[in-house]
DNA sequence: GTCCCTGCAAACGTTTTGCACACAG
DNA sequence: CTGTGTGCAAAACGTTTGCAGGGAC
C-alpha cells in the first residue's frame, strides 16, 4: 500500500491527505469496492473528504493503470486494486460480492475475431455466495 | 420473432400495441441494443410508445428469461434476445458495439469456487472493432 | 507564488416510480 | 366490467462538472 502512495508521487502525483486516503481505502489485493463504499472508508478517516473527490481521485487511478474500473450488473462501478495478476471475479448474483479467482482464459478462434482487435479478457462467473446460499 | 409473441401470450402475458413492436424491435439474433435504441425503433413503428414503458417491459423480458441483460462499461445496459444459444461478446471499447462471438467456456477449478454456487459464466473480449481501428 | 486540487452544488444520463386514464381480456 | 398496462412527469440513482477558494510544491 505505501508502496502505491511512493509510485503515485514518483509520478509527479500531487499527495494531498484526501487523495492518500482515498489510496488507501483500496489497500488490499482482493478489495473490490464501489464509490460509494470507498468515499465512506475514506470519510472515517478523513470526515471532510467529498464524494466528488471520491470519483476524480478513482478515475485517475483508473487512467493511471493503478486500478480497474469493473461495470457490475447492479449498475454501480467498482474498483479493483489487483491489476498485477491476471485474474477473474466470482460474483454473486443476491449480494453483488465480487471475489477474485484464478481460471484459465478463454480463446477466441480467428475465424471467430471479425476483424476487432483483441485488447483484454473479462470472465465474470455468476454465481451464488455462500452467506446468500445460507439465508435462502 | 411470431415465435416470442406466441411464447408470451402462451404465458398469459397481456399482448398490446406496445409491448409487441418493443418485442418486435428487439427481433434479430445478433442484435445489443441500449433501451434508448429500442425506444427509437419502437417509436418509428408507433409514435405515442414511452421511454416508461420500454423500460418496463424489457425488464418483464428479461425476468421472464426471453432476453439477457447486459451490463456495459459505458453504463447503458444492453438487451440480448440471443438466450438459446451459449455465447460470449466481443466489446468495442470506442464506439461500444457489441456482436456475439463463440469461443470455448473457461472452467473454475474446485479449489478456487470458494463456496459459491456458479449459475453462469460471462465473457466479454474487450476490443477494437474494424470501423474504430480504420478512424484511429 | 503558482498551479492544481478541493468541496459544494448543480447538471447529467440512465433507470424507476406514482398516478390517473385507457384498453385487452 | 375488471384488472393490468399505459403515458406522463417527477424522482431516484450513480457519476460528472463548473466554480471559487485553499493548500502542496
Amino acid at each position: 500500500m505505501a508502496r502505491l502512495v511512493v509510485r503515485l508521487r514518483d509520478r509527479g502525483w500531487r499527495l494531498t491527505a484526501q487523495r492518500r486516503v482515498i489510496a488507501e481505502a483500496m489497500a488490499g489485493e482482493h478489495v473490490h469496492l464501489a464509490a460509494e463504499e470507498v468515499f465512506e472508508r475514506a470519510r472515517e478517516v478523513l470526515p471532510e473528504v467529498s464524494l466528488a473527490t471520491v470519483y476524480n481521485t478513482l478515475n485517475e487511478l483508473v487512467d493511471m493503470g493503478e486500478l480497474l474500473a469493473i461495470a457490475h450488473a447492479d449498475g454501480r462501478r467498482r474498483y479493483d486494486p489487483n491489476v498485477e495478476e491476471r485474474h477473474h471475479h466470482l460474483v454473486c448474483v443476491d449480494c453483488g460480492r465480487m471475489v477474485d479467482v484464478q481460471a484459465d482464459e478463454p480463446h477466441l478462434p480467428d475465424d471467430q475475431q471479425q476483424g476487432f482487435e483483441i485488447l483484454g479478457i473479462e470472465v465474470a462467473f455468476r454465481a451464488r455466495c455462500p452467506d446468500c446460499l445460507r439465508t435462502v
